[in-house]
DNA sequence: TAAAAATACTCCATAGGTATTTTAT
DNA sequence: ATAAAATACCTATGGAGTATTTTTA
């Protein structure tokens, strides 16, 4: 079976014209009719229909069809990996993230690991806006990033996750215990803020803005480390968010995690997979996309 | 390209013996030789190593696999799918379920209709027993199951989404108030029961037996539109699960639905998609599940 | 009567084979 | 010494082209 074959249908059914085929494949057209009847030869089933002027595939060339495209599309992949690989030396898949999806994504990449050990995988933790502009300038395969964000980045994009804001504090903190935070207590506190470059920044400012308070913060951190422990020294209460919480070891023992009143606006809070080129992502990317939904 | 090449780098992969893998494929060691020589001049770049005994993938070679091994995994999926079209003059994707999940269902085959215009689909709403056999003796392509079933059944299971069990009844029933359902009242209450071989039947009793309560039923019904029906007509209470409740229209006028204290065994309240044939699913049975987990 | 597909025919490369040699355990 | 891979070499088929005829809008 020769792939040419079946990339010939792929394209019929979207020229509907053997001679625009046999072009955009720099062939001629009695070459491609010889492989749209040699297909056909050796599947033993009619593909194509009305032969004059336009050709459709049949019902059985539709059947084949979505197969056909799958192969062809992780064909193309393929070459692109290996002409990376060429170039480069190994598979490599160049992930971007802030750093607090870093437990997430460990896991999700451990998964991926597992499935295809013989990938190399790059990790770059960087403010949101940092992160963008690599990726623009394809220094990275993909990135975690919020759907707004891609939107205006324009690559695709896979929702992976809901995620929300909270507000985190230390257990000595006076917050600790209580159940909802009032609007007028977080005004007054001295917060530890974030980066203006960072994700947590901006959804932050986001929240406050719809809720008409203006905050305060005392000490600005550019990563969430380091924001966890001032934290966790009291220095005050931080944004963060409910996945970020999740995967602080410390949460239990040392650090409590409020909810916050109101809500993100949808596609602040809506997190996921961002990537070059539509339609199909690369396969890595891909599982490591299933790795990262599965919880 | 040709497929054949590809599909010896994935024997390859396997068996790691050029010989072993020509008699696979019924082809001779030199012919598979010359296949391994061809595709690498073909990409440019050395796919295998170590040509002395045994054969291994380079890093190059690794790099390619997986593409490979999808592509050719879909071919032999084609292949089966022309296959029964030549037999039956369509592509029909034969799926079953029961009545309680005809709502999601349809949801996942009216986005699976727009993007397979060709598929046809032929759904089948029967008790969990009854579909169990008929995917036994291969008459469904796939079904709707619990994970307790599916491991039974032996056939492969994709987890969509977690069910759990609730209580409907007639917003006129005593019932219709309550918070909280006392095992008691429902010890004393004739209840609206389902066929035997029906999920909700097999659930409820083992949701009673773990909260040792034996339940009464007055009428029995053979599908739950049916147990509905009864329902709306202030006949009895009945079990129903989450996601058939959501699908009731009438659910907020006529209906009301009441969660049940304690929870099912996992394997219970786990449904997804049982099918046949190991990885890979079903170029369509993927779509469908991909819709279906959607929401 | 054009524009497109189909057919006829030619030529070389590809894919298969057998027989034999080389290589590594 | 033996089992497996590589090489040499031969043949049939497949995949490319050009030139020409047929079809139909």
């Amino acid at each position: 079976m020769n792939l040419l074959k079946l990339q010939i249908l792929v394209l019929i059914e979207k020229y509907k014209k053997v001679t625009d085929v046999a072009n955009e494949l720099q062939l001629k057209q009695p070459t491609v009719t010889f492989h749209m009847k040699s297909l056909e030869e050796e599947l033993g089933i009619p593909l194509y229909q009305n032969r004059s002027g336009r050709v459709w595939l049949s019902e059985a060339g539709k059947a084949l069809y979505p197969y056909a495209q799958k192969m062809t599309a992780l064909y193309s992949e393929a070459e692109k990996t290996l002409e990376r690989f060429k170039r480069t030396g190994a598979t490599v898949l160049r992930i971007g993230a802030e750093d607090i999806y870093s437990a997430a994504l460990m896991r999700g990449l451990r998964d991926l690991g597992e499935k295809s050990p013989e990938l190399q995988v790059e990790v770059r933790f960087a403010p949101e806006k940092e992160l963008a502009s690599l990726f623009a300038e394809g220094a990275l395969d993909g990135m975690i990033s919020e759907q707004n964000l891609a939107e205006k980045t324009g690559g695709s994009f896979d929702a992976l996750f809901k995620d929300e804001l909270v507000i985190i504090c230390s257990r000595r903190h006076k917050w600790a215990e209580l159940e909802v935070l009032p609007d007028q207590e977080i005004q007054q506190e001295k917060l530890v803020g974030y980066d203006v470059s960072s994700y947590l920044s901006s959804a932050a400012l986001s929240w406050a803005g719809k809720r008409r308070l203006s905050l305060q913060y005392g000490t600005t951190v550019s990563s969430f480390a380091a924001a966890v422990q001032a934290v966790r020294l009291g220095i005050g209460a931080a944004f963060a968010t409910r996945i970020a919480a999740d995967g602080l070891e410390e949460q239990g023992k040392e650090i409590a995690v409020l909810p916050l009143p109101g809500t993100l606006p949808e596609k602040l809070g809506t997190m996921g997979l961002l990537h070059h080129g539509a339609e199909p992502p690369g396969l890595y990317l891909r599982e490591l996309a299933a790795a990262l939904k599965k919880k």
